[in-house]
DNA sequence: AACAAAAATGTTAACGTTAACATTTTGAAG
DNA sequence: CTTCAAAATGTTAACGTTAACATTTTTGTT
């Protein structure tokens, strides 16, 4: 690895001082067209870049962004990595990186992200979020995020979640209209919040339309297509006209489930998913030759906003902390008109 | 954002010099246990961090990693993501953090990444390298390990790789083992190197065991559950009583198939897969009540040893060029004697 | 008690920028 | 050809650490 110059070296080949050049590099203050040049000249002779270490510390801001994923075994689910695609290309397009704080799931993130100077802000998501870290973080005032929305006592934190309840209330209504009055809900939750959200959204969708709530077309919990394949069969002896189904695996299942009775969708049932995982969402759906309406997270854009709240919070401007994005309905064939 | 304390501040409480403190923060150096009882209380009353810039720039060395991935819309396939938390966890324990760099296609990233001195070392990886960045931070000496393996011109980079001939080889050679002559292979390619190696493995393993290769039971680049389901489906008029399968998502395409066919695996035909979609793999096996014998691609163990290679290159150490990192053959009942 | 060697501690100048202020140059008006 | 403001450029001291060297203190030996 051979040096590379610095801003002195450069100074001394245009024939100028530091600050001329400083200037140049940072398109700052007035410099005249001709010493512009010069030093542009030399800027590419001598092939400089600045060193952005140097300009972190003189100007006590990185531009860098921190990223703590709290995840079980260090895996992050499909899910959280396009939300983290997102963050990258929000953060790239404000002229910020990105650096990945490694997840040790027992170690504290706070005094490291505060105190060591080496990101301007922080963003925060994961299922196993530690909430020491955020209030930590919040009471000292240092910029961040939190993706996702959960209760942590004792402060209102900046966060920006989807808007389940929104979303699944507009998949509900969106049945209900179509005639539907027996809507199944797959996969609702008392303890994970987007999946209790998703209940709540089903049942103002019914309560509007003064529907009853039936708790015997909600089945509780289900991540994986065998969960939902279960649920499914259960939920299909209470002879529904149309379903909500809270994931992409579920999804998978409960479709499987559903053609084994020799039901067709939409003729037979009317179904609804979500595509958190877009990719398998889409394979599948080809596949099958489904045409599955589907309430779409839209993690990358999620990110992206996670990505400039940030920002402008570091920047110091006015950030409401409590923040929606809205899910997004496909309309599709699967859903019929009763 | 109340003001961080520096080392002067903490060498005053104390009662010593910068240096000191300086000492007892990187354990380095010799300070009498009397000394570092005052300093460690000085640095905890006044809750001390040590300011990562500045030190990185004393240092010259900044402890984090690079990492640019290559990729089309800025989203990155899942097999990708798994590599990078791979990447992240050998980087942590080896006490450094993660750079992201941010993904347009149309810049590169050489430059800023050798001059700007973020990055102590690059890790690239992804679909569409930039092979002249390779180069130039090649031949610039800078540290950087390429996950893939790839023909770039003029120079022989370091990258590791997973072995794909031998991996594909093992599992080949243990179908002929169980007595299986006529074998199919679902998603060769020329164009696609790791394809092409899969394609070279199980040719090797024909060879080895006086087999003729009979190109109608190879079949081309297999992405999709479509494109594995077609394959499949063609494949079964040549009668094979085995068959590899590229990746997850034609596996289940062509398992689907076999099914629609009314054969049993093993019974009928024998199968083994590539989970490079770990996740999926397990679902879609528990739910069809599978148990595929799967070729696996130890994603975690790649990015992690990327990560160490890529800190041994920069710490000075000689590292090989060419790594391979062997696939694991996860028997399971998916195959049977013949 | 004197001395050397080892241990402990300290001083100063980098590292490569930028902020803040200082100085010089330019050019237009009188 | 002054004069003066605006424009252009320069000087110096941060930023918070560590490297390299310098000095002081301690310890053990005679």
């Amino acid at each position: 690895m051979n040096r590379t110059p610095n801003l002195l070296e450069v100074a001394k080949a245009a024939g100028v001082s530091n600050m001329t050049v400083s200037r140049v590099v940072n398109n700052s203050g007035k410099v005249s067209d001709k010493t512009r040049q010069k030093v542009l000249k030399a800027i590419k002779e001598l092939n400089y870049q600045p060193n952005l270490i140097a300009r972190s510390l003189a100007r006590k801001k990185t531009n860098i962004l921190g990223l703590v994923v709290y995840s079980e075994k260090g895996v992050h689910p499909a899910f959280y990595n396009e939300i983290i695609n997102g963050v990258q290309q929000g953060a790239s397009e404000l002229g910020y990186d990105l650096l990945i704080f490694a997840n040790s799931e027992k170690q504290s993130y706070s005094d490291r992200i505060t105190h060591s100077s080496f990101v301007d802000g922080v963003i925060f998501m994961g299922v196993k979020i530690n909430q020491n870290d955020i209030k930590n973080v919040h009471e000292k005032g240092f910029p961040y995020v939190f993706v996702g929305k959960r209760e942590i006592e004792g402060i209102n934190p900046y966060f920006i979640s989807p808007d389940y309840i929104k979303g699944t209330k507009m998949a509900t209504e969106y049945l209900i209209e179509l005639g539907h009055t027996r809507i199944g809900l797959i996969g609702q939750s008392r303890m994970i919040e987007p999946d209790y959200d998703k209940l709540l959204g089903y049942q103002e969708a019914l309560y509007k339309h003064n529907l009853v709530y039936n708790p015997q077309l909600v089945f509780e919990e289900s991540q994986t297509q065998l969960d939902g394949y279960n649920a499914m069969k259960e939920l299909l002896k209470q002879k529904p006209t149309a379903v909500i189904i809270n994931n992409t695996y579920s999804t998978i299942g409960a479709t499987t489930a559903i053609k084994e009775e020799g039901l067709r969708i939409p003729d037979d049932i009317s179904v609804i998913g979500f595509d958190d995982n877009q990719e398998l969402n889409e394979q599948f759906n080809d596949f099958i030759g489904l045409e599955l309406s589907t309430i779409r997270i839209p993690k990358i854009d999620l990110g992206r906003q996670a990505a400039k709240m940030t920002i402008s919070l570091l920047e110091g401007n006015d950030v409401s902390q409590a923040n929606f994005i809205d899910l997004q309905f496909i309309k599709n064939s699967s859903c019929k008109k009763l």
